[in-house]
RNA sequence: GGGGCCGUAGCUCAAUUGGUUAGAGUACCGGACUGUCGAUCCGGUGGUUGCGGGUUCGAGCCCCGUCGGCCUCGCCA
């Protein structure tokens, strides 16, 4: 070993030991006479002092330090003398007064420090990752991911499930997201697909008899980006064998106070509220509600039918709806300037205009506000439950859009006007969903989950007459308005799994050809099984209060999902292609 | 595929309606300083304003294209 401690652990009781420090210069003071030099590892921030006394060769190579060379140095702990403590550091009590030094390794002036207050923009972060990731908050990151997987390890083991891991060269199948493909060498013009999940597998485990699995599976998905999605990524993927839905939810509660406790050291309240689908909807707009605050959709369409207002009118007479939210006291918070760029803001998710009230003692005041009748506007300040100073919002368009249009709009203004304690874990079960989604441009169902999804036992005579009727037994599970978790109780009957996947068009022949292990595997006594998936790095990012899923992931991709440290995706050798028979074809004829 | 924001010194940013030699902080280099801790003080190096074209007497600024980063809609069973 290089040295005897970490830059983290030494405090007053240690005064008197002699040690060896090794680590990254943070910072240097030269005071010609004494030269202070902040050493850092993963653990902490201690100070050095080599003081003038020193051998003139060590003083000399003291003086040269610069940031970001890797240092060892001897000495002993001495304690700071009174007001020399440095309270922000938790070493700070003590220091390492220097007697030998060696340079392990001189460090070219870095493009950046770790230790920046103004951080630089991502692309430089992300090309220069091995720097970035010196960063105490990024380090802090990913040491609380992995408290996050140990405490997850031990809450499954403790309940006697197994890890156990499932391919990552596995089988393209149609439905879902578009799959990364590995080309087969020596089966010429086949591939492989890397894992979108470990969906089958787990159940295929299920079906042989594993009847409590668990995972921290990584999977890909060849979609856009964004903030809360990378191409690759975990999940901490479950499933059980003689259960039903009550049995998941119970099992995820628990490993959410779990988790908590450990990373937290805080109790979360049992059981996870619990919601239906169409619940969230109908007060939220979403199916990913952020539960820290309220500010809930209110729909007035019994008012806008009879108003003389005729955006209103024309929309409820056209089957549409007229919803709103409440801003209580924002009145004077938001000019109209502020408010036209809100309606540009509705405009992105597909509503038309936001209309817009400022509630004065008993009325409304509006430019559109003489198309109510007093008793209209008192009949909306009362569905509202406004009161003076509150700045109302509507939107009225095809119900989907009121949805996404206010959704939105919640989301924004809770943030924008902190309506939330952004540390805060709101997590709530999402339950029901509809088995089916009508995709207008393929002109057929979808699957809403994946099309393994049991639906509700009353809702299967529903599957041929009104698909869009049939619940699923799926749940979801939401945190702070983000998609935490999604599961359901599977099919466990080939003829009702092959009854769906008519459903979704794909015929029998092509089911077989597609997932017939599965309807086979399914014929030879599956047991009921259910399971569920959590995003962990969105956990992670949940648990720090962070919005973005790239600083809980050690070497993430960018919006183009490029690694800009190593240059992946790269062109590869001519050799390479011909070995897998493949003949590139860029576009533009090239 | 669509919409938006951004790109100026190694880094973070500034630069008046389009107008002189593109500035500041920091980093880096040199000097001063025996207790600092985002050290301080003095001096200095450092620029193809992402790239290519255009408009103009004149472009960091306006226009077109392109590359890259970020946010977002679509997409993500």
């Amino acid at each position: 070993m290089l040295r005897t401690h970490t830059c983290g652990e030494l405090r007053l009781d240690c005064v008197g030991t002699p040690v060896t420090l090794c680590g990254w210069v943070d910072s240097y003071r030269d005071h010609r006479g004494v030269v202070f030099i902040d050493l850092r590892d993963r653990y902490g921030i201690t100070q050095v002092v080599f003081q003038l006394e020193l051998d003139s060769a060590v003083q000399a190579l003291a003086r040269d330090l610069r940031g970001e060379d890797v240092i060892q140095v001897s000495g002993s702990v001495v304690a700071r003398g009174e007001g020399l403590e440095n309270p922000k550091l938790a070493t700070g009590q003590v220091e390492v007064r220097a007697e030998s030094l060696s340079l392990l390794n001189k460090s070219k002036t870095p493009p950046f420090e770790p230790r920046t207050f103004d951080l630089p923009n991502e692309e430089l972060r992300l090309s220069h990752r091995y720097i970035d990731l010196r960063r105490p908050q990024l380090q802090s990151n990913l040491i609380l991911r992995h408290k996050l997987t140990i405490s997850v390890r031990k809450y499954f083991d403790e309940r006697d499930f197994l890890e156990i891991e499932t391919p990552m060269l596995g089988k393209s199948t149609p439905e879902g997201a578009r799959d990364y493909l590995v080309p087969s060498r020596v089966t010429p013009g086949a591939f492989y697909a890397l894992p979108q999940s470990p969906q089958i597998y787990k159940q295929l485990l299920m079906v042989a008899g594993y009847d409590r699995y668990f995972q921290l599976a990584r999977c890909f998905r060849d979609e856009d980006l964004r903030a809360d999605r990378q191409p690759e990524f975990s999940q901490i993927d479950v499933e059980m064998s003689f259960v039903n839905q009550e049995d998941i939810l119970q099992t995820i509660d628990g490993l959410i106070s779990r988790t908590v406790r450990d990373l937290r050291g805080t109790e979360h309240p049992l059981p996870l509220p619990r919601y239906t689908h169409a619940e969230v909807m109908e007060r939220f707009g979403t199916d990913k509600p952020d539960l820290r605050f309220g500010m809930e959709l209110i729909d007035i369409g019994e008012i806008a039918a009879t108003c003389g207002f005729s955006v209103f009118q024309k929309t409820i007479e056209s089957g549409g709806r007229v919803r709103g939210i409440r801003v209580e006291g924002a009145a004077e918070k938001f000019s109209r300037k502020a408010i036209d760029e809100l309606t540009v803001f509705v405009g992105n998710h597909g509503a038309k205009g936001l209309a817009f009230f400022r509630v004065k003692d008993g009325e409304l005041d509006s430019p559109i506000a003489k198309f109510f009748t007093p008793e209209q506007q008192k009949a909306i300040i009362q569905r509202l439950e406004a009161g003076p100073g509150d700045l109302l919002f509507f939107v009225a368009d095809k119900g989907s859009v009121t949805s996404a249009a206010l959704s939105a709009l919640r989301n924004r203004l809770g943030k924008e006007l902190g309506l939330y304690d952004p540390n805060e874990l709101k997590v709530a079960w999402v339950l029901d969903f509809p088995m089916f989604q009508w995709d207008e441009d393929e002109g057929r169902w979808v699957a809403e989950h994946h099309p393994f999804c049991q639906p509700h036992e009353e809702d299967i005579p529903y599957l041929e007459t009104d698909p869009g009727r049939v619940r699923a037994q799926s749940y979801d599970l939401v945190c702070n308005g983000y998609e935490a978790a999604s599961g359901s109780v599977r099919i466990h009957d080939s003829v009702v799994q092959q009854k769906i996947f008519s459903l979704l068009g794909i015929s029998g022949e092509e089911a077989e050809l597609r997932f017939g292990f599965l309807l086979n595997a399914l014929r030879y006594g599956a047991p009921p099984h259910a399971g569920i998936a959590l995003g962990l790095d969105r956990w992670v990012m949940l648990f720090l209060g962070n919005d973005s899923i790239r600083d809980v992931i050690a070497f993430p991709k960018t919006q183009k999902a490029s690694d800009l440290l190593t240059g992946a995706p790269s062109e590869v050798d001519s050799r390479q292609l011909r070995d897998l028979h493949i003949r590139v074809e860029l576009p533009g004829g090239k």
